[in-house]
DNA sequence: AAAATATATATAGTTTAATATATCAAATGA
DNA sequence: TCATTTGATATATTAAACTATATATATTTT
């Protein structure tokens, strides 16, 4: 219904998965109960937000409200870190060999 | 207390402000009871994510999480559009020519 | 297969967001 | 000055987030 939160829902779980964090980790390092955690991003109930700050914040991920008009920008940015040949975790390479959207750092700055 | 958190509400008020919107107009637009919307500006109440959207989308901007890695780049683009210059509302020239944060468009794309 | 781990789901109790509505004070404008 | 607009604040009610806790159901590992 709202393709805002539904992202917002799906960045958090895939960069927890990233970051090959249970819930239960997750849970232990934000202080959510892994349930709260569960429901947040299944979309059962719509957290307050201080809660998905705090959670984000432990997956090092910073809420931004950005205008809409620099939001392709936004995301182009978000999305990959460069060109680069081997890629992926498992080292596929992507169609256009660019990183995916909430990579790992391996620290390319 | 939460940096990130003052940081939006105090976007949504700039923003607010920048459109030349009164609380009530806001109110209006996004369906909010303008009392919420006070309240919310000053961090009385902690809402929920949905809320926090719908006010945001009201305000042409839209809510994402950004790695903490690169914020600086993403904030750069959010702040200024570029060189130019003559820039703010009233025909001011900023010390470095750059846009102000979350200025109204002037279409410039 | 059994054990361990991970996620979804449930319940009960507490806290608080959200609503409608109204009012007050301060700023703005006629 | 008087009227309007704006934003902050108050009250009462309803809905829902959040907590702790427990359990059921995968999924993974040994």
């Amino acid at each position: 219904m709202n393709y805002n939160l539904e992202q917002t829902l799906e960045t958090l779980r895939t960069v927890r998965l990233a970051n090959k964090m249970s819930q239960r980790a997750l849970s232990a390092k934000s202080g959510l109960p892994q349930s709260h955690i569960s429901n947040i991003e299944n979309g059962v109930v719509d957290p307050k937000l201080s809660t998905l700050i705090e959670l984000a914040r432990t997956l090092e991920l910073e809420l931004i409200l950005v205008p809409r008009k620099r939001l392709p920008a936004v995301r182009a940015i978000v999305r990959n870190t460069g060109n680069v040949a081997r890629d992926t975790d498992d080292g596929r390479v992507t169609r256009d060999g660019l990183r995916p959207a909430y990579s790992l750092d391996e620290d390319d700055a």
